[in-house]
DNA sequence: CCACTTGCTTAACATTTATCAACGCTATTT
DNA sequence: AAATAGCGTTGATAAATGTTAAGCAAGTGG
């Protein structure tokens, strides 16, 4: 159950995790089995827990007004589910966090999981560098949404994400792209006439 | 000169500076002034320099096939100025950076700074925190994208960075909203009639 | 096995936003 | 002072996208 969140701390941070440092980590860290349409937050909710995906996949959404949902992002496995703005500054979080398949997850408390990146310099150095990532990735994003038309950032999604289309129905790959399940489907008819 | 700068790591950090500290950093960084119009980086340079601004202001922007232009950030005093993608994997930047105001800049190489950060605890958590605050400040900006139409998003402006609307013309928060001119034009007007 | 939900598509129509063109005002340059 | 460029505005029109409604196929849960 542990091997992929070993694997990618090793993977990310270039270091190795002693036999020790894994003990700690595996006492340290609980499973979590949620299900298909099962919440791990509600809007409203304070981010109090790191969680990693091991198995199944998960949308993080807000919504508006209007009643209408917008995907800010998806999770899967080897990435991290809740939102990094709620659980950084232990805020009430606008967002929900659905499971959208049956899932696996592996959770710890934010102060356990900040003694451990006290404690284990590999995760110090994980938590570094996804940081990193995840600055460069959203700025793409921010990108994307600004310069690009609907079509464009359909176009861009297909080579960055295309997992996310065989895994996530059109309507929340739309919602992801920020515009209407119609107009994607129009999109998409465009593209491969028939 | 430097002031701006040590109050800087001070303040996200949390930390104090030293003196030694201070004269390392004095020794390390360099003053490089542009005037209004000049270029701190062109697409397809590699962004080699960490650059801190010390008076002045600049967008970051990318031009389409089109020729249009989009401007993904903002630079002012206080804030660090390049393309942190470009920077941190060494690739072509998509980006321009020019300078919108007679500007005094603090600049250091690459292999400099991370030597900095190494030796310079108070540098090392003001990286920390930054890229937090980053990732923090673009998802929300992601949100606002994908979940705002053009009038909220300019709300949201007003609120968030009201300084942009005093410093930095229409046409450029326009760009930065990703609208038109015109359309940026049309949406104040029909808030205050007149 | 049936009722129900979910996902995708299509059509007609409405709204938002972009495009193109023109004008006036300021500031800057010559 | 004249010429120029930058900025904001406005109008007419076009394009992109959203809205509402309907229908069908496939999957799901009782």
């Amino acid at each position: 159950m542990f091997e992929l969140l070993f694997q990618y701390f090793e993977q990310k941070s270039g270091l190795t995790l002693s036999t020790t440092e894994k003990e700690l980590i595996e006492s340290t860290f609980k499973l979590k089995r949620l299900r298909k349409k099962q919440y791990f937050q509600q809007e409203g909710d304070i981010c109090k827990h790191m969680c990693f995906i091991v198995r199944g996949a998960a949308r993080m959404y807000s919504v508006d007004d209007k009643g209408h949902e917008h995907i800010i992002r998806f999770g899967m496995e080897g990435w991290w589910l809740g939102d990094y703005e709620s659980y950084m500054l232990q805020t009430p979080t606008r967002f929900h966090v659905e499971m959208l398949e049956n899932s696996d997850l592996l959770i710890v408390p934010k102060e356990h999981m900040e003694r451990l990146i006290e404690t284990v310099p590999a995760i110090a150095a994980t938590i570094k560098v996804i940081d990193k990532q995840s600055a460069i990735a959203t700025q793409q994003r921010i990108h994307a949404a600004i310069s690009l038309s609907a079509e464009e950032r359909y176009d861009s999604l297909v080579k960055t994400y295309p997992a996310f289309l065989q895994r996530f129905p059109q309507t929340m790959i739309a919602s992801y792209l920020g515009i209407t399940p119609e107009t994607l489907s129009r999109l998409r008819n465009k593209k491969t006439p028939h």
